[in-house]
RNA sequence: GGUCCCUUCGUCUAACGGUUAGGACAUCAGGUUUUCAUCCUGAAAACAGGGGUUCGAUUCCCCUAGGGACUACCA
């Protein structure tokens, strides 16, 4: 028989969501998708003093803009405070954990110490496992400050990690790791070990960063007499120069990249491809292809840089791909929010046709308002710009006046991209005019930028009446 | 310092011992074109180093170097 797929992703609230962790949950979704299962969320709040309000919120809002939607009910590790307790006296009454009365004071003493030798490795020195049954007795009745340490046992610890493969570390390198903390929380490795163990959790699919204290959960795990979960251990995101990808390399929290323009289905796919190779040369990825063709076993060891030029390319592909309509309204409130534009001026399908003109160029949704401002007030046109670079100022001002009068002859109904430059291309060919000398002025005139789309296309858009304006104003 | 993990073009990666070492982004050069972008074509670009094993190593093993993580009453 199989059991059910289960994993989880467990943050810690202590900021927003970031690329890293959102990557981490990723793949854990996909994994759990992929195998039928379920992908729960778990918030681990153990720290009181890092707790940074509002950090719940950013990550859930994060992980349902991802789309990553998980199962059951939200779990707090903070509201679950006895339950550890109670776990942590049973491993004290077994024998595999102790009261520890030491003050911080003592052991950064006793680290000294050990280090005042020239040794490097610093561990606790079990000073209080010597204590006897009585001496402890009085001090737990004394109400003495004490944390419970797991006694870790001696041998060695090996397993199986799904990504990495088999790893073995010697029990004496670890520390005895403090399970409960004098305020009564657990630490990370109590909590994290419990908390998978009640879930069911089959699969724990975490950062690389975990990878040296496994030991430590899996002789919980055994001293509990529990069916240890599999691990697999993902490498890391960095940033350009190598290093932890951190603030100053730029935005790393994904509501940033929300509000950038960035979109989600390019930031999943991205970040997909970030460590997990198809194995076919596939690249353009949805939520819903992910969660077919995810595997684990694809995931690869190394650390990863991120590419912020990737993304980039692939958010203009997924913009691309968008309806005009799907576009406008996500482009809505970057226009909204750009003070320059009275967005509340214009019809829908007004923002719509400029949107549209912009698909093709736009690499995120907040370079909207820049792009498309001339669609919004009549542009300051340079009239050196209004000159073609194999064309001369007298020319250019002829071609405009051609333009002014011939446009006026247009009728409205022809007022169509297709059309205008069909008869235009014409009208231009027949007086020997040239295309550049032409266009590229009357572009100009219509958009005061050096780049834009095509003037065919702009004067469509704007009109005929604010056409001629425009072209008008050019002229003088 | 110790323990552990990692190492193919600038970047993400493919290759299950025998390939002209493939693809994508970025770069460069062309094409289309009034500009930019899109699109199309092409180019340049990598097996960290040294030993083995083997008829043959990018691929398997060892060493070195480099990078990273961990080494808290943080997760």
């Amino acid at each position: 028989m199989s059991t059910q797929i289960k994993t989880r992703f467990a943050p810690s609230p202590t900021g927003d969501l970031h690329i890293g962790g959102l990557r981490t949950a990723l793949f854990a979704y996909l994994f759990a998708k992929k195998n039928q299962g379920q992908f729960f969320l778990r918030i681990e709040d153990t720290d009181q003093t890092r707790y940074k309000e509002g950090s719940v919120n950013s990550i859930l809002e994060g992980l349902k803009w991802a789309g990553l939607n998980h199962d059951g009910d939200l779990v707090y590790q903070s509201k679950r405070t006895e339950v550890y307790q109670k776990y942590a006296d049973q491993l004290v009454k077994a024998g595999h954990a102790y009261h520890c009365f030491c003050t911080p004071e003592e052991l950064a003493g006793m680290r000294q110490e050990q280090t005042a030798d020239g040794s490097t490795v610093t561990r606790y020195d079990r000073r209080c496992l010597a204590l006897t049954p009585e001496e402890i007795k009085a001090k737990l009745e004394a109400n003495t400050p004490h944390v419970i340490r797991l006694k870790v046992p001696t041998g060695e610890t090996e397993f199986t990690d799904l990504i990495r493969g088999q790893v073995k570390i010697n029990n004496a390198d670890v520390d005895d790791q403090i399970l409960l903390k004098s305020d009564g929380f657990p630490t990370y490795h109590l909590a994290n070990v419990i908390d998978d163990h009640e879930m069911g959790i089959t699969h724990v699919i975490r950062a690389e960063e975990w990878l040296p204290s496994t030991p430590k959960h899996i002789i919980l795990y055994q001293m509990f007499g529990w069916e240890k979960p599999e691990f697999a251990h993902l490498s890391m995101i960095l940033a350009p120069d190598k290093t932890k990808l951190s603030k100053r390399h730029g935005a790393t929290s994904v509501l940033e990249f929300k509000n950038l323009g960035y979109l989600p289905e390019a930031v999943v796919n991205y970040i997909a491809l970030l460590g997990w190779n198809p194995g076919t040369e596939q690249e353009v990825f949805s939520l819903a292809e992910l969660e077919k063709e995810f595997d684990l076993a694809k995931v690869n060891k190394a650390g990863a840089i991120f590419n912020l030029e990737k993304l980039n390319w692939m958010n203009g592909h997924y913009i691309r791909q968008k309806t005009i309509q799907e576009l406008a309204t996500l482009c809505l409130p970057y226009l909204e929010k750009d003070e320059n534009i009275k967005i509340q001026e214009y019809k829908n399908n007004y923002i719509e046709l400029v949107v549209g003109l912009e698909q093709e160029r736009l690499k995120k949704l907040s370079e909207i308002g820049e792009r498309t401002k001339y669609f919004f007030a009549r542009p300051t046109v340079d009239s050196n710009m209004l000159v073609w670079k194999k064309s001369t100022p007298e020319e250019t001002q002829e071609r405009l006046k051609f333009l002014l009068e011939f446009l006026a002859t247009v009728p409205e109904a022809n007022w169509t991209r297709n059309t205008l430059e069909e008869i235009l291309i014409e009208e231009i060919k027949k007086r020997g005019f040239g295309n550049g000398d032409t266009l590229w002025p009357m572009r100009v005139a219509l958009s005061g930028e050096e780049k834009s789309p095509s003037p065919f296309e702009i004067a469509e858009v704007l009109g005929k009446g604010e056409t001629l304006g425009r072209i008008k104003l050019a002229v003088k």
